[in-house]
Parts: C-alpha cells; structure tokens; sequence
DNA sequence: AGTTAGCACTCAAATAAAGTGAGTGCTAAC
DNA sequence: GTTAGCACTCACTTTATTTGAGTGCTAACT
C-alpha cells in the first residue's frame, strides 16, 4: 500500500490533533477540523489503510485513532515541519543565560529550568565533562594556624578545594614556593599519568615539607575522580503530572522512580553522542517506566574535548516540533556563553 | 470537660491508628484492636466527648473519627512518646555522613536523601549561613596568557573563584605579591566595610595593575552576597505522591507548586529558630497550599555563627515520633562532621 | 454512677443496570 | 474513487440499589 499525499496529510492531522488533545481523533473530527477536501468516509477508508500500516491504533473499537510509535517516528523523521520560536520566547531563553552567571552549575540548572518552564517538560542537563581531566593550576594557601587550603583548576577552568589540615602551618611564601614546584610536576598530568616517577620528583622538591605530599596527592586523585564524574540537572520532573496520561498517580509514580536513577538519566544523555538532536520514542527508550516518554537529546559543546547533554522528556505525544526549537536555540545560547565569557566555572 | 486518664487512652489510640492506616476509626475498631477493657459503646460515649472538646473530628456522619489539628498539637506537646532508633537506622545515618565528603553541598545533599529514605517525607535542608561574612583569603593565581583566577575564601572557609580576562597576565611572583597586598587590605573585611578608605588604599597597591582593581573588587562584592544567600536541598518531593490524602492530582501539584516557591520553603525553616525541634501541624504552616501537611524542623550548628536548618514535611498524619528520632540523630551526625573533620567546605 | 447490649438510623462506597454518543466498518449508489 | 446511510460497538456517564461500618440513643444491668 503506497503513503499517497493525502494519507501523509490525514496521518500529520491525526498527529498535531492528538498532541494538542490527548483525545483518539476520530474521522468526523478530522473532516470538521482539517480541510481535507473530503468526507468523513473517505477519511475512514483511509485511516483503515494507515492503520493497516502500523502507523496509528485503534485504542478500542468504538474509539478514534491514536498514533503508533511507528507514527510518531515517521512523523518526527519526515513529516514534521520547523517551525521558529516566537520573538519573546527567544528573549526568554536568551535572558536566562545572559544574566550574571557566576558558576556553571547556576548556568545548568537556570538552562534546565528555562527550558521546562517554557516547554513544560523535564529537562535534564549534563554538566560539561572532560575526557580526560588534566591538571592546570596547583595552588596552596594559608587558612589559619592549622589548616591550608589546596586550590586545584583543572582542564576547562573547573576549580575544587580541599583543606588540609597541618600542625604547622608553613608560611604564606614557603606555601607559594611549594606551590609552584608542585605545579611544575603535575601540571598537564592526568589521574594515570601520576606514577612513582612523579610521585619520587615530589618526594624530592617536598623533602622540608613532607606531612604536605600524602594530603596533597589524596586531594589531587580525589579531584580528578570527581571530574570525571558525571553531574546532572534536572528541572520539572512535576510537569509529569500535568499530563492526562500519567493522571493516574501510579504511572506517575513510577516515572519518578526511574528519574531517581542516576543510571537511567546518564544513558538517556550518553544516547545523544553526536551534535544533532536525538529523539527516542516510547520502547526506544531502554529503560520500561519510561515506555510511554519521548525523549529529545542533543550536546553543547564546550571548547574542544568538553561537551554536555541536554535532554527533554516529555510524553511520547510530546511537542517534538517546538522541543527542537527550543534546543536547538538554546544550544546556541549556551555555547555562545560559555566560549565568549567563560566567566567562572567551578565544580 | 475533665481529659481522664481513659479519654488520653482512646485519643491516643485514635492517633496512632490513624497516622498508621490513614482511615477514620471507629469505636469497635478501636474496642478490638486495643486492650482498652471497655465495651465499645464506652468508647463511643468518650468518643463524643473528645469531639465536643475539638479533638477529633467526624468527616461525615457514618464515618470513624479522625484527629483535629488540636488533636495532634496535644498529642505532640503531651502525649507521643519518644522512641529510639535501631541500631540498623543509626547505622544508615551514620554512613551517610561518614563517607569521603569533600563538600558541604554533598553532605547537604546526601543528608537530605538519607533522612527522606528513612521516613519517606520530604526533606529540605538550608546551607549553613552567616551572619555576618567576611573574607579569610584571597589570592590571584594565573590561568594562561589572558586569565587569571581570583579565589576568595571567607570565613567558614567557603571558597569562590572568579576568572578574570586580561590583556597581559602578569607573572606568577607578581601575582603572589598583589594577593597578598590585596589580603592585607581587604582580610576581615565584611561587605559594609568595603568603602572608600579601602577602595583608596587598594588603588595605591594596585597601581601597577590597576586593571585588576575592578573585576576583583566586582568579584568580592558577589562572592560575599552569594554567601549571605541561603542554599537549599530538597529531597523526596515525590514521597508525596505516596500518601493517600495527596493521592488527588490536583492536591499533590498544589504543594509542589508551593515547594517550587523558595521563599516557602526559607520561611519554613526559618522558624526553626532555635536549636529544640519545633512542629507546625496543618493551618500553623502559614502556608495556605500546605494546610494538609506538617512541618518538623531543627537547626544543626557549625561554629559559632553559623547554622543551618532541617525541616521534614509530610501529611498532617505523620509519624511525628519517627521524624524526632530521626531528626535529633541525625544533627547529632551532622555536627560531629562538621566539628571534627570541616573538610573542604565550598559553596 | 458508670457501663453495656440492643437497635434504628445514616451515609460513603461498592455494585449493578440503563442510557448516551462518538466512532467504526460495510454496503450500495453516485 | 467517493460518499451517504445505517447497523453495530463499547467506553463513559448517569441513576438506582445494595452493603456495611459507624453512630447516637435508650433501657437494663452492675
């Protein structure tokens, strides 16, 4: 059976209508609504052909038509139309990212709530992480009588800290002599990197200040390991609940129990690997709770090897249209952001 | 009307079942379940008085009672009895906080997940804020040839970075010996202090570098404002979903509604003035969307100045007793942390 | 006096029955 | 190939009926 033009036209109406309604659309509705050019009748003749095809179910017999999961992939692969987002909701998204962003973790989470506000899905955001997390920048400084401070910037400026705790606390110069020759050993150093070589040039600069090398190894490996690690924003997981499809608390229920999952959040966003945006639908998604979702990834890139995930999720009715939009504008604001003022990014 | 021993009974027994099942109870319920050695008509006779009192409540005529907010305010001021915790809950707490946390935010937020997995409500958590920050440290450090990082620690070693873009970085010594100009300066400084005498005295320092004078004096002013902020953490918003008085959609929304509203949430534990537990049961939330739940709240002190709060939401009919164990163990965990080990706090 | 058995009464909730209407598939005519 | 017409289906709504937990009151008992 061939998709002749008007089954394409019938199966877009079928699909925009039940996105906006969340209603089984019937042929009468179709012929109402959508000027097709002809009538009920024929409409229904055709949607017994669509659905023949595996492209929209009959929920129960006496019942309108729903897409399939096969609709809906059709639709968003050829049949959806991009469409651009209005003037003010551009200003919107642009307003979050250019405001006073001090750390990229407020960055994160304004994007992730900027976007489930204006979408009114969840959003999830994967904070950049590096491939492979050198050291740049070693410092020590003095805190009090007993205690100094291990500043550590790695790769892509992220900063971490950690306060070692000393009988006596060297003086601000000795700390800043320290510093530097640390700094020239392990300086572009990655975790695998650090071996008995490195460990022996330390030992040797260290010899007055030996009590410094164990804690300042431990809170270097620390950092590294941290860097490494994935962190995550969400934002909106309650718009779930807006949905007629998840009214009854127990789907609900169950959603938010997959959302606890880091695991489950951390693959949806591994899926989206290359540049474009990714859309899963319904089973696509490997994770059960979440067969009647849609998710929508795609990466923001951040300098060379540093990128982050955005994801979206939504009912598989979701609004795949304005979802891209969206990403793709604020994709375009994160990026912009983060090359032109990388203004304080922290871990 | 004299409250005799027996009418405490009933109420009691009222209570607990209540809070364990949710349902009204009735006097033949109660004759059974419990060794009250009267007849259920007895209980029935008392029942009606304790309802004249306005402590419990009859949702419609040929239903079991239920307790009033009077009800609980007694119960909780008079009645409950304090239990301990098993040794296995203990245990749970404990190894939340004795694991390798290098952050305050992660204990935060590591705390809040333990407590809301323990009791199944909600669990906000304020940082600990101070009254009155000032700055311990500041020191620049160079990045690469046009940025340099400004890192700024303040009392209660919360550490803050800023990048700062230049057109030349100058060297690592010069940097050394501008931080510590600049801390001998502005060292013990709060926000108010900063005025024209220091900005004066900075300018003089500064001269050789005089374009750093701005973006550090920027970079102070938000470093301290950000810490006189109060950080929240919030976990098991969704337990809500699992009591059967929210089981309404439209009532679960409303009170995530009011979660989303931080002043809500800041104005909750701001209660928690002093250092005892404090309850507000139902209509004492000032809080109109949260008038079906309770609030149980502590403080947790780190230092002389600084202190943080606890609070635990949930219906009106929640294990009040549990939630005090818990509660009081926990800040007793919190502050041994913070005491002995304040490792690398950050905000 | 206080307690209790007995009983009529109430009312939410569960169950059953009847009615409604959107939607379908098929047929026959255009 | 298209369409009007019609019988049929079935979720949903509405209305009626039944059920049962719980109550308050009264009269008898200790």
């Amino acid at each position: 059976m061939a998709l002749n033009d008007r089954k394409i036209q019938i199966l877009k109406a079928i699909i925009n209508d039940y996105i906006a309604t969340a209603e089984p659309v019937g042929s009468r509705t179709l012929a109402k609504k959508y000027d097709l050019g002809v009538s009920s009748a024929t409409i229904r003749n055709e949607m017994s052909d669509l659905e023949d095809m595996g492209l929209i179910i009959q929920p129960h017999t006496s019942a309108g038509r729903i897409p399939s999961e096969l609709g809906y992939r059709l639709y968003v692969d050829r049949l959806m139309n991009t469409s651009e987002l209005t003037p003010k909701e551009q200003e919107f998204l642009h307003s979050v990212v250019s405001g006073n962003i001090t750390k990229i973790e407020y960055l994160m989470e304004e994007t992730a709530k900027a976007i489930s506000m204006l979408t009114n899905y969840t959003t999830i955001i994967s904070e950049p992480i590096l491939k492979r997390t050198a050291l740049k920048q070693i410092r020590l400084m003095p805190l009090d009588e007993s205690a100094i401070m291990l500043i550590i910037v790695t790769e892509g400026n992220f900063v971490k800290n950690h306060i070692i705790r000393v009988n006596i606390a060297p003086s601000d110069e000795d700390l800043f002599s320290v510093s530097v020759k640390i700094n020239n050993i392990l300086k572009g150093h990655t975790l695998e990197d650090i071996n008995e070589h490195t460990i022996m040039a330390l030992q040797k600069e260290l010899k007055e200040y030996s009590g410094l090398l164990k804690p300042v190894l431990k809170a270097v490996q620390k950092t590294i390991r941290s860097a490494e690690n994935v962190h995550l924003h969400m934002s909106g997981a309650k718009n779930i609940l807006t949905f007629p499809e998840f009214s009854d608390i127990s789907k609900a229920t169950e959603i938010f129990r997959a959302f606890e999952e880091k695991n489950n959040l951390v693959s949806l966003l591994e899926d989206a690997k290359s540049n474009d945006i990714r859309i899963l639908i319904g089973n696509e998604i490997n994770i059960k709770e979440m067969k009647d979702c849609s998710v929508i990834t795609t990466t923001y890139n951040m300098g060379e090897n540093t990128k982050g995930s955005i994801g979206i999720i939504g009912p598989t009715r979701m609004n795949y249209n304005q979802v891209v939009s969206v990403l793709n504008e604020m994709v375009k604001n994160i990026e912009n952001v983060l090359k032109t003022v990388p203004d304080g990014k922290n871990t």
